[in-house]
DNA sequence: ACAGGATCCTGGGGGC
DNA sequence: TGCCCCCAGGATCCTG
């Protein structure tokens, strides 16, 4: 669920909120997330200060005190929310940290398709980040190798742009807000594209993406950011579950495919099959 | 090696 | 009201 403009809103919200806290105990629920939660960690955090909060691609990262790190993805339901100790938990909060003060950090998800790892030092993280390639963040993509990734598969431009090892952070609705602001059709063969074409893409992205952070990110169904708040950004949507709508630009009707196993929308006349 | 599909879960909404 | 089917901001494993 979340992409990369919520999990920056989400990372943002809970600085202030968790930064320089110390962790005084963890609670873990029964249910298992789909990484399971080893008993030795709980032990192993309790007791360290949050010292830096980040993000990396859709992960979320809290560095300890000590070198270590817990890291959170939210998956397509999650949750990480700051409460008071006295407040019942939510359904579905499999993991509290009480960060005293009479608070605690919790990790929400329904659908349990999340993550929590702890990591006992920091060359830990990064070999697990190596192991599964995650790309470079968007806004730090360079023109030549997008140009190089895109050139170098068969598949179309969507499930490139969905793909974490070539992009980090995108997901399906930025996806498909990006190829509409590039003018280019969702199915259109990633090694097809004019050099123009993709960088146009890649400068789509970052627009987009950007512009979602400033609105705290799009709230569909379950989506908060670490303060609770709702994002903004889905009144902007232009194709993303819009179909039959007009387009904003055109009046054409928003046509709704099925790509990469991933519901598309776009434009069937501003966002064309072929390059001209 | 690569691309596409199935799979892990729960809940909400639409159709009947 | 109830039931059944489809759908969902994702990542990973399996198969052809």
């Amino acid at each position: 669920m979340p992409e990369l403009p919520e999990v920056e809103t989400v990372v943002r919200d809970l600085r202030p909120k968790i930064v320089g806290r110390r962790i005084a105990s963890v609670r873990v629920g029964k249910k298992s997330l789909r990484t399971k939660w080893s008993a030795s960690w709980g032990a192993k955090i309790r007791g360290r200060r949050i010292e830096v909060a980040r993000r990396r691609g859709k992960w979320i990262v809290f560095d300890l005190t000590g070198d270590c790190s817990l890291v959170f993805h939210l998956g397509m339901t999650g949750r990480l929310t700051v409460h008071s100790t006295n407040e019942i938990p939510a359904p579905h909060t499999h993991l509290r940290f009480n960060v005293e003060r009479g608070e605690e950090l919790r990790f929400n998800d329904i659908r349990r398709f999340g993550s929590a790892t702890f990591y006992a030092n920091a060359k830990a993280l990064e070999n697990s980040f190596e192991r599964s390639r995650l790309g470079p963040e968007p806004f730090d993509l360079d023109a030549e190798y997008w140009r190089e990734r895109l050139a170098a598969t068969n598949r179309c431009i969507k499930a490139v742009l969905l793909d974490q090892t070539v992009v980090a952070g995108v997901g399906n609705i930025y996806a498909d807000e990006s190829l509409f602001e590039a003018e280019l059709h969702p199915a259109r063969l990633a090694s097809d594209l004019a050099d123009l074409e993709a960088d146009r893409l890649r400068v789509a992205v970052k627009s987009v993406l950007r512009q979602a952070i400033e609105q705290r990110g799009s709230s569909i169904r379950n989506y908060v950011g670490g303060s609770g708040l709702k994002g903004r950004y889905q009144d902007e949507f232009r194709v993303y579950g819009r179909a039959g709508d007009p387009c904003p630009c055109c009046r054409t009707p928003i046509a709704r495919i099925r790509l990469a196993g991933r519901s598309t929308h776009y434009c069937p006349k501003c966002q064309r099959s072929s390059s001209k």
